[in-house]
DNA sequence: CAGTGAGCGAGCTTCCGCTTGACTT
């Protein structure tokens, strides 16, 4: 019997995959790229067709070795890999490096994991397709030369250690413009009307229907109009309006989708999304989980509708095929859902868990009828006003998906103001009204993105693929140009305007507004980066510049172009521009002159230096030592007022005299501090006190505190031997010439003996240390 | 652990897209 040796990308997907075929079939994994770039430098020789030149990664060598073994002991090697560029590229390089005939070997390729997907697989192989592999060579020698070119410019130019591509650098510049248009947006006020009437529900109580003014009114001068003519006004019944329709289900997810709907749902990061989903399709619970595509395949279609058909009912059944919006989708496999729908529940924690109820109930959906809705409009007359009102309610008349879920959006809209069923109504009824308000609403900005309605807008606009979305927007965050945080908002006054009993009566109401949870913001880094790439690099900075590059790959797959000489079309131009900007721009800090500092007389700016944002007081050829204070966490360049700016010189203060020393209040490395006696002590933020304004007693009370704290922090010491068991903020430590050791949980640290001490310090793992272990190398 | 911001120079940093573990301060 011959053997043959499937190689997949997947660990996953190999085991599913083992269990389809018999045992003349291996089923092996390559764990994605085998070989790649190597890190240290461009590796690229442009010279000579930009000749690229791999390697294959140090994490890779052991599967690379297994694999060689095992291709050289089978009979026949059939390429498995994902059908799409990435996939395509990794088979070719596998032919490289096992020795088979690039010409002749044998690909076989499905987009399902299913077993009558696998078997008419194995028998339509085909060969590999040259056009995809080149297209992605282009792909990655573009990248890297994006990236390893443009990132020493940065270095030179603005502050070691940042970096730019294709991707990030876009990334950031959606987060730095959306600010932009958020700090010079114009808020406008307006007015909204609605009244609220007294009227007879069903059974003959008493209810109350609410009505709106369709439209804003431009001010408080129209609204005060508005409720005076209402004042002597009947309100009748003019129309009413019934209007079947119906909603639809979202499509099943893909991974840009699932992201959005975890965070909007459960609040998840993108990141943990991932990982969660990974431990899910790890245990077999769901299908790949970085995907483009939104099919299902028959047989989950198949098992979906006995799903449905045996827990709702036939009527609930609707079998919809969905195609993928995104014009550079690879498709290469199926959307997410549960590899078992019979399975209602399944995961190993409570967020597997929360998540497969998710992606279980939106595939489940999917193949569900559409919810049927009557939405009724009906509009109440003035009499002494040509204006109308408007109430609008919604019955459902059939419950259809919605039985099992809801897609959640990302902006509530206050302006959608349905409310469910309405009284009987009849046209010419008259209403008794109970009061009318006019309420000052301000307009807002677009919203501040959250890390999925950024991966949202990169897949617009093509930017990313499933497997980096999450990485990317860790990496810019990493770098610094980019903060994940919450902003208090801040408080607000509106006019309400409110008729009832015949009079009207104006007050001032007060509202919070700008608050942000866990949005992103653009750091003072991330600007300058970003103008400076946009001044010097529009190009690759454009929101289409991706979609003009898969252009040209569309090209070279067909044959059209070679791959070196599309490389070498872009490289022309972008070189030269690299070694201008070296070689002419100034060094980007962006600098903004605020004014003279009142004091002195000099110069006042605000600038990023090399630990970051600060303020300056005096100008190189003004003074020969200049003052600097460095911006608050919450202050930019952009924004921070000459104000602000002369306030950060106050620090450090001295806040008085306590047992004869001095009480110093200043801003840290970690934050406001007070010194004395040369201690430090720490401001916290939850106590509501600042280094600006704090007085001696509240000082003084923050000092004694830490002094008890640090009274309670030891437990036990061995003078002798140096070492100190403490109470930290995770729990007891041991302490031994500066350097800290973990107490096993099971551990009892007050009862520790010396012996036992010196065990546990012995038999510390060592740190978690790739970056150190490789520096020392 | 907390205060810095001159200037020099060595050595380092960096991309995107495929995959999983090995780590948790």
């Amino acid at each position: 019997m011959s053997k043959k040796l499937v190689i997949v990308e997947s660990p996953s997907k190999a085991k599913t995959i083992q269990k389809y075929l018999g045992d003349d079939y291996i089923i092996e994994s390559s764990y994605g790229h085998v070989r790649d770039l190597p890190k240290k430098d461009i590796s690229i020789d442009v010279s000579n067709n930009f000749e690229p030149n791999y390697v294959v990664s140090d994490d890779k060598k052991e599967v690379v070795k297994k694999l060689k073994k095992l291709a050289k002991e089978v009979d026949e090697v059939l390429l498995a890999t994902d059908e799409d560029r990435e996939g395509e590229a990794i088979s070719w390089h596998l032919c490289e490096i096992l020795g088979l005939d690039a010409k002749t070997a044998k690909r076989i390729t499905y987009t399902e994991v299913t077993k009558d997907a696998i078997l008419k697989a194995l028998n339509n192989p085909r060969k590999l397709n040259m056009g995809l592999v080149n297209a992605q060579q282009a792909r990655r020698v573009l990248d890297r030369i994006v990236g390893y070119e443009l990132s020493p410019v940065l270095w030179k130019k603005v502050k070691p250690s940042l970096s730019a591509g294709r991707v990030q650098s876009v990334a950031v510049r959606i987060i730095v413009e959306r600010e932009r248009e958020i700090t010079n947006f114009d808020s406008n006020s307006f007015f909204k009307v609605s009244a609220l009437f007294d009227v007879e529900d069903k059974q003959g109580r008493r209810t109350v229907l609410k009505a709106e003014l369709p439209k804003r009114l431009a001010n408080e001068a129209e609204a005060m109009q508005l409720l005076e003519e209402c004042k002597n006004s009947n309100f009748t019944i003019g129309n009413i309006e019934k209007k079947p329709s119906q909603k639809n289900p979202a499509a099943p997810f893909i991974t840009s989708t699932l992201q959005q709907e975890a965070n909007r749902k459960l609040g998840f990061p993108v990141g943990k999304t991932m990982s969660v989903a990974q431990k899910l399709y790890e245990a077999g619970h769901i299908t790949y989980m970085r995907t483009d595509s939104v099919s299902l395949s028959q047989t989950a279609v198949n098992a979906a509708v006995n799903e449905i058909t045996s827990s709702y009912g036939e009527e609930y059944v609707k079998v919809r095929k969905y195609s993928t919006k995104a014009k550079d989708a690879q498709e290469a496999h199926e959307a997410i859902r549960p590899t078992n729908f019979g399975e209602q529940e399944a995961g190993a924690n409570f967020d597997e868990q929360r998540l497969y109820d998710l992606i279980w109930k939106r595939s489940i959906a999917s193949q569900m009828s559409s919810a049927k809705i009557e939405r009724t409009i009906v509009s109440v007359e003035i009499s002494e006003s040509s204006e109308r009102l408007q109430a609008k309610g919604e019955v459902l008349v059939f419950d259809g998906f919605l039985k099992v879920y809801l897609e959640g959006k990302d902006e509530e809209d206050d302006d959608d103001d349905v409310s469910g069923m309405l009284p009987p109504l009849a046209v010419g009824q008259d209403l008794d009204l109970q009061e009318i308000t006019g309420t000052e609403r301000f307009t807002k900005p677009s919203a501040r993105y959250t890390e999925a309605s950024l991966v949202k807008k990169l897949e617009e606009l093509g930017i990313g693929r499933p497997s980096t979305y999450a990485p990317t927007i860790s990496t810019i965050q990493k770098r610094g140009y980019v903060e994940k945080t919450n902003r208090d908002g801040v408080e607000r006054k509106y006019t309400v305007l409110k008729l009832s009993s015949n009079s009207i009566v104006s007050n001032q109401d007060t509202e919070v507004t700008g608050a942000e949870k866990m949005k992103l913001f653009p750091t003072d880094i991330g600007s300058v980066v970003n103008d400076f790439l946009m001044e010097h690099f529009s190009e690759i900075m454009e929101y289409d510049f991706t979609a003009q590059m898969e252009h040209s790959f569309d090209k070279i797959e067909e044959g059209e172009t070679e791959w070196s000489a599309m490389v070498s079309k872009f490289y022309k131009p972008f070189h030269e521009s690299v070694e201008d900007t070296i070689e002419n721009a100034d060094r980007a800090s962006g600098e903004r002159i605020l004014g003279k500092d009142p004091k002195s007389g000099h110069t006042l700016l605000v600038r990023v230096g090399r630990y970051g944002p600060m303020a300056q007081i005096g100008a190189p050829d003004e003074v020969e030592k200049p003052q600097y204070a460095k911006l608050l966490p919450t202050q930019s360049i952009e924004t921070i007022t000459a104000e602000e700016a002369i306030a950060l010189f106050i620090l450090p203060r001295v806040v008085g005299e306590f047992e004869d020393e001095e009480v110093k209040a200043a801003i840290g490395r970690f934050g406001p501090y007070l010194l004395h006696k040369k201690k430090f002590v720490s401001i916290t933020k939850d106590s509501e006190l600042d280094p600006y304004t704090i007085q001696l007693p509240d000082a003084i009370r923050l000092i004694e505190e830490k002094r008890v704290a640090d009274a309670n922090k030891f437990i036990m010491e061995f003078e002798e031997e140096g070492i100190q068991v403490l109470n930290g903020r995770w729990g007891p430590y041991i302490r031994k010439e500066k350097k800290n050791f973990k107490i096993p949980k099971e551990v009892e640290a007050e009862k520790l003996t010396l012996p036992e001490v010196l065990d546990i310090i012995k038999n510390q793992p060592a740190k978690r240390g790739k970056s150190k272990a490789k520096a020392k190398k």
